[in-house]
DNA sequence: CCAGAAACATACGATACCGTATCTTTTGAG
DNA sequence: CTCAAAAGATACGGTATCGTATGTTTCTGG
């Protein structure tokens, strides 16, 4: 079996979600693809190359095909926090902790939140709020999907339901 | 200078704020305190056991204290929110890092956890909510407290002013 | 089928860290 | 001051990873 320079990324991807970017390394990767790093040093240059690789990669796949979707415009609010708050999403608890060791990511991640933000403040507009409530409410969604990320890291049950409910009951 | 055993402790939860458990090594501490790591291994058996006592410091100093503190019981909701969202804490978000691999600390947060949340719930209680809205309340507080901590780490300016001044408001 | 390109394997020197062993310096009680 | 204990320094073998060099296999167009 052949491997192309997406399936390292993917595999960096997965280690950055489980173990963080330190785990990140060529050799471990390598052994995990079954495969010698011989491979890794014919797609990339350096490590360097693949962590920088897998910054573009999670941000199209991961990020501006969900904003890009054709139904974005007609979602309602409680249908995109009821989806966000039942994804997968593992690896984007794991970019924002790669993000304090790296400015640049750390500038891509904040622009990515303010689109994110400034949309769910538009939902809350044309649910009747006004613009600074709209966007304070934003900012709080998105900070209550930021703690959800990283609580469910624990795999301690903490059931979303009731809170979510709450949340979202409030006028 | 000499050093003791919470000298190498203290650098290491610096460390682990900085950047994550795994840079967490002996030698580089050593060249931190500028002393050989000979000095360590008369501290400490293992690297190991360093990481164990940096929870036990970090427990006992970090969130035992305060819930211990005297003023505790006739706090606010408003003065504990806002002096929790003000606070330093850049140990904290390292901590919950640190528990997705380590199964015991883990145990230890969801246990820190449940006390602060119960305890966020009681006071929304004494201020009207029933008990399970009270705890729906302290869940989502307590989240939007977790998001913060990951957020703010990203040294871009994310003023929370407004949105907590918002959610205070909250009915 | 064949040559060149793409993909992969192997071996190597360099660096960083771990933990142990052994030796030296500093500290503090009597 | 003395001496034992505490603290620190130094040297070592072992392991893991990086990036390079070089050789081998597999793929593919003509």
């Amino acid at each position: 079996m052949q491997y192309v320079r997406e399936d390292w990324i993917r595999a960096g991807l997965d280690m950055l979600a489980e173990a963080g970017i330190d785990a990140v390394r060529v050799e471990p990767l390598a052994r995990k693809l079954t495969i010698s790093k011989g491979s890794f040093y014919h797609h990339f240059p350096d490590r360097q190359a693949l962590l920088d690789s897998m910054i573009d990669y999670w941000e199209e796949h991961a990020t501006e095909r969900i904003i890009r979707a054709p139904h974005a415009d007609s979602m309602s609010l409680e249908q995109l926090l009821s989806s966000v708050f039942s994804s997968e999403r593992k690896i984007e608890a794991a970019m924002y902790n790669w993000a304090k060791q790296n400015p640049a990511l750390c500038k891509r991640l904040v622009e990515i939140e303010k689109r994110r933000i400034d949309f769910v403040a538009s939902l809350y507009e044309k649910k009747g709020l006004a613009p600074a409530d709209a966007m304070a409410r934003a900012q709080l969604a998105y900070l209550l999907y930021m703690g959800w990320l990283v609580r469910r890291e624990l795999e301690a049950p903490f059931d979303m339901s009731e809170p979510l409910h709450h949340f979202m009951n409030w006028i």
